[in-house]
DNA sequence: TTGTAAGCGTTATCAC
DNA sequence: GTGATAACGCTTACAA
């Protein structure tokens, strides 16, 4: 077990002083031919790589970005941290997890944890619980400790920081809108309770693509479920509440569902209910994911482009880390300066598949 | 923007050493109740949190796994990566993550940026290119820089470290005894090229269940398709392909499939071809995942236990670990001794939905 | 009971 | 050209 060799080591071995070999290994040509020949030569044998750990103590930089999620059996998120990676590989930085399981216990308890030294900012979607509770002071306390954020998907307005979402409003409305060109009459809406805010923007989507088509929104063509309901085990109760909703609003011809899984479902009870997809009633949903692929019908959805998110959100993120570092050596204008906070909306897509006309 | 507090800090402040500041933090009984008490309410006040990366350079060990995996948008990768997580969390570690994007370089490069410091072990599953190559000295090298590996999944024999695996050969077996126990005749194979491993495991499963009940083999019943095929933008093919294998095979009454991909697309297949599943043909899938449980119909299934594969891999990683320590205090027998590295199985099981009678 | 100093692995700032 | 020293933040013998 050789263990990895130190700039110690290497000086001791050869006889000469860390510092030089420092030097001579960075380069500096204060070093003599001669003796950093010999130093690259014996680091090289002995694959010499630099300490990490000692080069963010150093540093007090570490260049790793912390993710903060709900979930990560989810594709969306997946799709996210795949863009995070990429970028942040591309431009150096390792990337660290952790899942809140949407509790804000567990959101603080990480948080604090990253924070204390282990990265250089965060990219974070926002917990459920988080955004039911609307407390707020972990984000706030790590941006006062000089550690950026940047949030995707789930935000909040009052924080200061960098923010990249989904265009969920107009996102909907183009759906309805689609629905409605198709010459859907009666579209119903299949949604979240409000206090996720995406729930709460595609609602608004809902209302008007109808609005500006003057057709007037009815209370019974929408349908609000717990998200509980999105669990496995509650699969069947899922099931239940849409087919009761069918069962009470007979003349929908159109459909408008804010996750796949309801509109997968959706599309489910239709076929039960020998309804024809998209002949007599016609179907989109909302993030493109593995189900809106491979339902039968294929399902027409509004793409949210997680990748392009989570490479937008490393930009900015890195970008900030970047500017921060400049402004150190700087070392001025730290008070009531404008931060130049961006919030970037990433347009969503409609990918017309079977499940309409 | 107040930075984080440091011990040095808090000692300037309360006019006494840095070392008595540590130590009362740490709640040494040769500290003064006066003094403990005053610095314990200082360090309280300014929410003194000790830096994990100073800790990780003293210490000289970081307290993170590295996770290497192919690809994180898939929902079995993305389950172990939560099964890790969970264990991780529960036993004071961080996880931090790479894709190798099933690319060689991807993976020997993140390994030797991680190798660097930054974690104390690895959890990973072999990218496939690896697998092609057979070329493992990164994980060797890893090893012999002290730094232990779990394997999971896709592993393999020549590297000393522990492993988890999924049962496939004997989930393989079930699956398509399952199929002869339930009338059908001739059964065929869906597989990926045998480089793979799972895939060859999946395939010997198979034959054996065949050769238990005399039943031959027949070449033709078995259709190898290259991976690329899973590929989003390659589906149409994919499907030609299982088209193609049915015309060529007209007498199919049960088809094992060793992804979910394969065999719901193969469902498609034989709806297209006017079968009904599970009456003229019955289907079994490989992998638990949402295309499963949402399919039409809902496909039987082998489970793989993703999560509890991440949780058994996240305990191998850390017991290990913290045996190290203690050989580290004890400090001998370093050589030539049985590392006792483990393989655990994880046992599969068959989920019985609707494409099967 | 408290302080001093060494050390984890680096780099940067001085000296010589 | 090269070496000693300090510093990043922390813990822990060893002194006092």
């Amino acid at each position: 077990m050789k263990r990895k060799v130190t700039l110690k080591q290497i000086a001791k071995e050869l006889d000469v002083s860390i510092s030089t070999v420092s030097r001579a290994l960075s380069n500096s040509k204060e070093i003599g031919e001669e003796t950093r020949q010999k130093i690259q030569a014996f680091a090289k044998f002995y694959n010499y790589k630099p300490n990490n750990i000692a080069l963010s103590l150093k540093n007090r930089k570490t260049k790793t970005i912390g993710i903060l999620i709900p979930e990560i059996v989810h594709h969306f998120f997946s799709t996210v941290i795949r863009g995070i990676e990429i970028i942040a590989n591309q431009r150096g930085y390792n990337v660290i997890i952790g899942l809140s399981n949407e509790s804000f216990s567990k959101e603080v308890i990480n948080m604090e944890m990253l924070a204390n030294g282990s990265i250089d900012g965060f990219i974070l979607s926002i917990s459920k619980e988080t955004l039911l509770h609307q407390d707020y002071h972990h984000f706030k306390e790590t941006i006062s400790q000089g550690i950026p954020i940047v949030m995707f998907d789930r935000v909040v307005n009052d924080i200061d920081c960098d923010k990249v979402i989904v265009d969920d409003y107009n996102g909907s409305v183009n759906a309805v809108k689609k629905l409605i060109s198709t010459g859907c009459k009666n579209i119903a809406l299949i949604t979240t309770m409000d206090y996720v805010s995406v729930g709460k923007l595609r609602t608004q989507g809902y209302l008007q693509a109808l609005e500006e088509s003057k057709i007037h929104p009815k209370a019974s063509l929408i349908l609000k479920l717990d998200d509980s309901l999105a669990l496995e085990e509650h699969l069947d109760v899922l099931e239940k509440e849409i087919e009761q909703f069918f069962m009470n609003n007979e003349k929908i011809d159109g459909l408008f569902a804010v996750n796949e899984l309801y509109a997968v479902t959706a599309m489910k009870v239709a076929r039960k209910l020998n309804l024809n997809i998209p002949e007599d009633i016609q179907v989109i949903g909302f993030t493109d994911g593995v189900l809106s692929k491979h339902a039968r019908p294929s399902l027409t959805t509004i793409s949210q482009h997680g990748q392009k998110i989570g490479e937008q959100a490393a930009h900015l993120l890195i970008d900030r880390l970047e500017l921060d570092d400049e402004e150190d050596d700087i070392e001025e204008v730290d008070f009531e300066r404008d931060m130049n906070f961006k919030t970037v909306v990433i347009e969503t897509e409609l990918i017309e598949r079977d499940s309409t006309k």
